[in-house]
DNA sequence: CGGCGTCCTTAACTTTTGTTGGAACCGGGC
DNA sequence: GCCCGGTTCCAACAAAAGTTAAGGACGCCG
């Protein structure tokens, strides 16, 4: 079957974590998927829009953020390659937070038509997509859960291997060091913290020989420390579609 | 038709905020449930556990929160008669967080083999609990605003119009005040801080004369003022299923 | 009705985080 | 090579939140 570059991390993606079906596969297969040229820091979907297409992130990194009254922006997730951060709008229209690249980025948009369709077609692949947005949810409680206890140096490497770990799945992680392309400006946004207490934690990480962070890009160097820190337990990205 | 009392505020929060056919409510009306009663401060299900039931609140109130390696719980959500708080259960097997009455309930319980059957049979009702689903994702994310960028006074208001907005739905607002069955700790537990804290927080909103908290009851004393501190903006419910 | 436990309340003190402002660094464009 | 804008980094100080400890209110149960 022509499986393009398009559709690629997708498939990966839905087949180590959702076990997906080779007819279903061939249905995703022949889904129109329009792919368009984003530059980086560029709103995709904003607060508030309504929204006929969902997008798939061929290539590059973004991440979604809402923006309170105070001015105040906080990030609510980062997505990668392979994953559809707006599926959600397919049955809630009218957008509650702001899509936007990191990176430049190629994108795929999917209209809703076609994706009901589909669904109609296909309840399997129905089933699929909204474990997915499950999924989307449990990583959301789990980001409350870091934002609202965990200390700030373990909010750090938490959403670090978050992010290394569904990496791995699209095979992004290059041995011990991975992108995460955020200034620390974002990285405070992500951790509910100042740009600049997130500059005193990175630099405290890097102190104790734990993690260097780079120019958008994570090197662990303990990894035992690393993992202890985190206070990681991977359960919540429902990865293994048999349990 | 037979409309018991245990779907009733079901059915009266799908109508209001899903748009739901006479048919589908028919659907829902001759699902099996199973109801069962429950003490106040009680797990309904647990972190780790395999569910193979979703459980329909009757009646009480319950609270869903995790728990990290430190000891330190965070609440994700609360949750009124007529929801449905771990439909997720239903794809994501094995729950990644508990699920726990906050006063004595009576919930009633719905087999996944009989909701996916339905699904199966009704394309619709799949529809509108895929919608339940994402509306509770899009809960999430305004947790983690709240929790992430909002100055505690503000977190309070916040949490508790949230709360007051999903009780209208079910009529269970008297005037200007409403339910809402927390200990300070579980309060602190809510917002991210610890308890005196909230005891701090709850003491100047009260002093300013915005807002009256009192063995689990909330009794707004200026709408004006609360409003403005809680920076609440109700899109993210997305109680109007036109849009 | 007295005692016990839970929750609420507060104070004093410590730690964490935010604020402000500025210097050093770095990469891209000219 | 050099300037420019955006980061990164840092220090000094201010504000917010955590910790610990203890007294008081309140309801429940024996």
């Amino acid at each position: 079957m022509h499986s393009d570059a398009t559709r690629a991390a997708l498939l990966r993606r839905l087949r180590v974590s959702a076990g997906i079906s080779e007819d279903d596969a061939r249905e995703i297969e022949a889904l129109p998927i329009v792919v368009r040229q984003f530059p980086a820091e560029t709103a995709v979907v904003r607060d508030g829009e309504r929204a006929t297409n969902s997008c798939l992130i061929v290539d590059g990194f973004c991440a979604r953020s809402k923006t309170i009254a105070s001015g105040k922006r906080q990030i609510l997730s980062l997505h990668i390659p392979g994953e559809i951060p707006d599926l959600m709008s397919l049955f809630l229209h009218v957008m509650d937070h702001d899509l936007s690249t990191l990176t430049p980025a190629t994108l795929g948009f999917i209209s809703h038509d076609n994706l009901q369709k589909l669904h109609r077609r296909s309840p399997g692949v129905a089933e699929i997509f909204w474990r997915d947005t499950l999924i989307d949810a449990a990583m959301f409680r789990e980001w409350i859960v870091n934002v609202g206890q965990r200390p700030t140096p373990a909010r750090l490497a938490h959403v670090m291997i978050e992010l290394r770990e569904r990496l791995k799945l699209i095979g992004a992680v290059d041995g011990n060091s991975f992108e995460m392309p955020l200034t620390q400006e974002q990285i405070g946004e992500a951790l509910g913290i100042t740009s600049v207490h997130a500059n005193r934690v990175i630099k405290q990480v890097r102190q104790e020989g734990i993690v260097e962070f780079n120019r958008g890009r994570v090197t662990v160097l303990d990894e035992r420390k690393f993992q202890e820190l985190a206070d990681f337990d991977g359960r919540y990205l429902h990865q293994s579609p048999t349990l």
